[in-house]
DNA sequence: AGCACGATTAACT
DNA sequence: GTTAATCGTGCTC
């Protein structure tokens, strides 16, 4: 099995809708300890756009929490919410410029024994579709704040995997913006693509097990 | 110093 | 569809 390159800081340092919409297909990759890979290819994205944005986290200016923002193309910001939940995303656009694509799903590749375990309350279904699950999926916290996915050593990144063809991507609204105001509210900055697209067709070693 | 709320999840009626 | 869980953050006093 070979490996496809890692995504580099080119790819972050692009407009965050772009980043946004092409991240979907690509492969969220962390490499646990021992050397297991859990990994999962993005389904869900959501771009967050500066301070103007009223559902950015940038829009309170530069705090201890949101410092990260402000990082270079490629960096996570990871933070904490509702006193229970860590949310990844990952760092957009230029140096000093405050914005990040929120991962807000991904379909389970590699790990799956480790991602079960840690999931082990919740059906198969429910594993990874959610920001919050899929950093427990992946076991992605406060740590990980402020990672340089780029760099070569990183042991959280994203690795080139197929794109998603327009046809199949979702555009619309984010979620759970309640009390953000308008347009910023209403902004489609929210891609998805359907989780048939990423159902192993077989074609290798598993003619058999399909039908 | 106090307080309302959150880029959510899981369990429950 | 409704709601408890659970606490750091940012804003007001």
């Amino acid at each position: 099995m070979f490996m496809k390159p890692r995504l580099k800081r080119s790819f972050f340092n692009r407009s965050t809708l772009d980043v946004a919409r092409e991240l979907l297909g690509q492969r969220l990759v962390k490499l646990e300890s021992n050397g297991t890979r859990v990994s999962g290819r993005i389904c869900e994205t959501e771009a967050y756009i500066g301070m103007k944005d009223d559902g950015c986290h940038a829009k309170s200016g530069l705090t201890h929490r949101n410092r990260s923002m402000w990082g270079q193309a490629g960096t996570a910001y990871v933070y904490f919410t509702y006193g229970m939940h860590w949310m990844l995303n990952l760092v957009t656009e230029s140096d000093g410029f405050p914005a990040a694509v929120l991962l807000r799903g991904i379909i389970p590749q590699e790990g799956i024994e480790l991602i079960a375990q840690r999931r082990a309350t919740q059906p198969t279904d429910h594993w990874t579709d959610g920001p919050a699950k899929l950093c427990q999926a992946l076991l992605i916290h406060g740590e990980y704040d402020g990672l340089d996915l780029c760099h070569p050593q990183a042991n959280l990144f994203v690795e080139q995997d197929d794109k998603i063809a327009d046809e199949f991507v979702t555009i619309g609204p984010r979620v759970g913006l309640n009390r953000v105001e308008e347009p910023w509210k209403s902004k489609p900055w929210r891609f998805q693509a359907p989780v048939e697209l990423f159902v192993d067709r077989g074609g290798r070693d598993n003619d058999a097990t399909e039908r």
